[in-house]
DNA sequence: AACCATGATGGAATCGTTTCCATGGAGGCG
DNA sequence: CGCCTCCATGGAAACGATTCCATCATGGTT
């Protein structure tokens, strides 16, 4: 019932050569004109196609490319995975995928995963820091991440001596309280790292600018995980003394994201405008504000980032910083592919403000 | 620098025992107490992991399941896709995508590079026909597909000018003209294929039933590709004379969605209500509704298919017919997972039609 | 005491490919 | 004519695991 599949020596054997000349045929190497149409024609009787499981072990890697994201309900990580799928496609390259849910834990168990796979190359969109990432690299894998950086130092606790909590690290961001900030620090210049990135600094200063131009003041930023180097950003460009209170994180889910919506329009009535980190940030700010009846943009401004098609379906549609998803994706995967010996860069791409109806004028 | 991963050998040497018995120990062979706990204690002290590429050769076969979906942008399949990585995480599996694109072409070129990967095990959203699946099926693929089965037919062509085509397939609802359709035949109640799919015909019957309790008569149905089932659908819970120009289709694209949906809205001032077969489709309407100046619900109702975050955020929000995009992923890997021997079989998920805001009563 | 069953163990074959190396023939040049 | 080079070619060794099979020791049974 099942043929099973020709093999390499079914094909020299049926052309009466010896399997190293066919591999030499197939793999672009030497072979007289005959031999060469010989077994090509041989190979196509017979449906012959090279088993990656035997080149891959002699060769002593997997074709393939590893790609972690954190979520594929997020639009915008939908749009990235499309554009290193196309990259990859056109690269012949097999994609494996995994889905992190912004849990570094998961995110080591997939980064294990790959490795027992001897896939190494890999394009993440990191949820752990570098002490997830360092182990990968020291086992050889080419890593290009996307989108984000991870985290800086394991452990880093910018946590004030102020507050018990201490637990420290960027997990303090986590906090609804209002922790005394680490210093306005700019976002460290990313150098050396492979990775692609949007310009968040720039869409931020532009946003932050637009809504300033338009009378506000009080500008809230409704953070995920990962959005480090936004909320930096939006520090530096709100300019010193940010009132924390309106420096809000959620957790990766969308209860928590409208947890953390609701809770900031709740707990500061006086805010006119908030940017949102990402589209489901975006989404959850919407909604909290029609739950609690606060009309965008009369009441509250609203600026989101990603450009996701259904920004432009909401009424008002959507003012957003648009980060162009896709191409993260496919020069991300053009970068882990082409890894091999030039030095690692990292190259960032522009982000635009697109105006649409979700902010007005002060009033 | 890079230290090479340790082999089965290495670990071998180093415990003092024979290859055979190391992987008897890490796969649950038997051995004595001493000697298991000596190879574990090497094992671990060597960070070694076994090289999936020496197993699969070995036994043939790769572990992976291969995930195959239209378009990771669209938000259903980002939900699929989740459902099936959670599954296959679960049961260790790695799971190598591709994105088809809708494009049978696309698609059996995808099954070409998993088939050469030796991924033996696919979950798919199948745009191509039998055609296309057949020879997967032949090289001894286990294919479950989700939220569609392919066509029928293979080289069925829609393309046939008023009588001649007569062959009478689902492939003919690809017309935009007003072909004669076929008798309104109930959707072929699917059998002993491998798939898991979602109650297309409750969903839509359900949806049908509410606009007409409204008064709605003229109901248009905006459909995409692999929407054959539901305009099949749609065609039975209307009754015996459907008007063909109301039944309209786009490819995969957000361009031709929305030009499907404007071409509609124009073309047929007369319609009340309006049945989008998918997110996109839906998302479409809503923009070219709102461009024609038409108003949601007062002007013309609007039932979605698909129940998606952002279905929420419209104002009016949507009225949609929800399936349940997680599962269907997460059976469909279950399926795939326990395929041997078992009998192919196919399950049909529950649809809900949430009332929202988007329909109101004729006037 | 001889024998057998049982269980632990290691050697070796195997999977399908690539690649190193040796061989042999043909052709060019001195 | 002889020698050297070059190319096409095939055999065989990897790659890293699993697994069959033979071996050996042990302990219980007759």
């Amino acid at each position: 019932m099942e043929a099973k599949r020709a093999t390499i020596k079914d094909v020299a054997e049926a052309a009466g050569v010896g399997v190293a000349t066919v591999s030499r045929v197939l793999s672009g190497g030497s072979a007289s004109p005959a031999t060469r149409e010989r077994v090509l024609a041989v190979a196509a009787h017979l449906d012959y196609r090279p088993s990656a499981l035997g080149r891959n072990l002699r060769q002593r890697r997997t074709g393939g490319i590893g790609l972690l994201v954190p979520d594929l309900t997020d639009t915008f990580f939908g749009q990235l995975a499309e554009g290193v799928l196309a990259c990859a496609r056109s690269a012949g390259e097999p994609v494996v995928l995994g889905s992190t849910g912004d849990d570094p834990e998961q995110e080591a168990e997939l980064v294990g995963m790959l490795l027992e796979q001897s896939v190494d190359r890999v394009i993440a969109v990191p949820s752990g820091g570098a002490d997830t990432w360092e182990p990968a690299a020291r086992a050889g894998m080419t890593v290009v991440f996307a989108d984000r950086l991870p985290a800086e130092r394991p452990g880093d606790a910018p946590s004030g001596p102020m507050s018990g909590s201490a637990s420290g690290s960027t997990a303090d961001l986590m906090l609804l309280d209002g922790v005394p900030p680490p210093p306005p620090a700019a976002p460290a210049p990313p150098t050396g790292v492979p990775a692609v990135l949007a310009d968040d600094r720039a869409g931020i200063r532009t946003a932050v600018r637009y809504l300033r131009g338009l009378g506000h003041r009080r500008i809230a930023f409704l953070g995920g995980p990962g959005h480090d180097r936004r909320v930096a950003a939006f520090r530096e460009a709100v300019g010193s003394p940010v009132d924390e209170e309106l420096v809000v994180f959620a957790t990766g889910s969308r209860d928590s994201a409208y947890a953390a919506a609701s809770g900031l329009f709740q707990s500061r009535p006086d805010l006119t405008a908030v940017l949102a980190g990402g589209n489901v940030l975006g989404e959850a700010a919407v909604l909290a504000a029609r739950e609690l009846d606060l009309r965008v943009p009369r009441d509250v401004s609203l600026v989101m980032y990603d450009d996701v098609p259904w920004a432009e379906l909401c009424s008002p549609p959507l003012t957003v910083i648009a980060q162009p998803g896709r191409d993260i994706g496919y020069r991300a995967c053009e970068l882990v592919l082409r890894a091999s010996g030039r030095r690692p860069r990292t190259v960032v791409l522009p982000t635009e403000l697109i105006v649409r109806g979700s902010c007005g004028p002060l009033r």
